[in-house]
Formats: structure tokens, sequence, C-alpha cells
DNA sequence: TAGCGTACATAGAGATTCTAGGTATGACTT
DNA sequence: AAGTCATACCTAGAATCTCTATGTACGCTA
């Protein structure tokens, strides 16, 4: 689903979490919840699109993770940016733009 | 796969064909030219994505196509929006403008 | 006749997202 | 005490889309 028509995500997940932990470090759960409060649930991050994407961008050297604890006790897999992870963030958040712009040229267009 | 990343269309495709189409039946070849002349090849509409995308939203009942030739007289396949690919075409424009400002204010988030 | 642009087509690979499950713990309710 | 809910992580497999690579065909031009 690119992108996507499957997901609605099309996509920029990565860029989204990788957006999300500029906040400081978070756990996926947490990422979630942020992003759907931030975006007062337009987006719905699924755990199955979350977690694979938290695993890839590790694997990746973009984040890294510690576990630890959470306020209310729980065990938590907390991720942090990278330098390699911020340079990615930007050269996403560049070709979003890029895109989208790209995108509007066409939907605003006339004749 | 859309969107999505492998991918720089992200699973826009079908959206950008329709709006093309709004501008009178054109063929193939002609929407991919239209669209990387409109957004200066910032778009690069692959054949191979493109002709699956004509094929997809054929079948869906988005768009007709009928056997014509080229002003330099090549055999071409004219498409052109059906009804049903209009509103699917509302329907669409919707939810990337409602996605794409999702994905703006998590960008433009401070804190 | 070699090359280029036009024009359509498809198979298979690659990538991402989603559905649908599973595991575990603590807090709160009945 | 038992049930339910929210928190928290994880994974397999399906679905979908885009891309790479390739093939066919024709007309023009150098």
């Amino acid at each position: 689903m690119t992108a996507p028509r499957g997901g609605l995500l099309q996509g920029t997940l990565d860029l989204l979490v990788l957006k999300t932990l500029t906040w400081g470090p978070r756990h996926g759960y947490g990422i979630a919840r942020w992003l759907e409060d931030t975006t007062d649930d337009a987006l719905q991050i699924e755990e199955g699109s979350l977690y694979p994407s938290l695993y890839r961008m590790e694997r990746r050297g973009w984040i890294e993770a510690s576990w630890g604890a959470s306020e209310i006790g729980k065990r938590i897999k907390i991720y942090s940016l990278t330098r390699a992870g911020r340079a990615q963030l930007r050269s996403e958040s560049a070709q979003w733009r890029h895109f989208t712009m790209a995108v509007a040229k066409v939907m605003e267009s006339h004749a």
C-alpha cells in the first residue's frame, strides 16, 4: 500500500517517528499516542506498522533502544535518535516537502 | 510498495492521474508527460507504475478507454474520467488534504 | 541501418502497511 | 475473587503499490 492505498500512512511512518523523537526519547506506545494526540486522531498508528518500523530503523542505525520502566511501572523500550537518524530526518523531510509541493502543483493546476 | 518508500509516488499515482484527466481525455504516455512537465520533472512517472495503475482504475470503473490515433499517426489508448472516477477523485483529494495536513501538524510541531 | 522518440504492456522483485492474532502486567470495578 | 480495561511489546502473513527490467512495434532522421 507507496502506500500506498492499502495503508493510510503512505510511506511516511518513518518520517513521523523520527520527527517525534526530536522531542526526546520515547517508547513505541508513547510515540503512537503522541502522534495521534498531535494530529487529533487524524493519523492512526497501528502497532503492526509501528513496531516493524522501529525495528527497521534500529537495524539501519537511525534510532537506538534501551530498556526502562514507565511511570506506572511497566517495562518499556525507549528509543532515541542517533546522529544518523537526525541526518535521515533532514533528508526525508526535504524529500517530503519536495514531493508534496509537486503534488500540489498538479492538484492546483488550472488547464 | 505504498507507498510507499520503495516508490517515490507514495500511493498518489491514481490521484494524480485522475486529476490529469479532468483536463480532458489523454493517453497514458501523454498523462506521464503532462505530469512531468507540470511538476518540472519533480515527479517521474515510470511506465511500469503508470500502465498497471491505468488498468486498475479502468477495472474499477473510474476511467474508460478507447483506441485512437495520435497526431503523428501512432495507435494510442485514450482514457477519460467516468462519473465514478470524478467521485473517486473528490474522495481521494479530500483524503490527501486531510492526510498532508496531519503530517504538517507533526512536522511543524514545537514541543 | 542505426538510433531515438513515441506508445503500450507485463513479470517479478522490493518495500511498506495492515489485519489479526499472541503475551504480559497492573489498576479498577463488580 | 474475577473480569475488564489500558498499557506495552511482538510477529506472521496478506494486501497493495511502485519500480526494475524487458519486450514489442513503428516512424523519422542522420
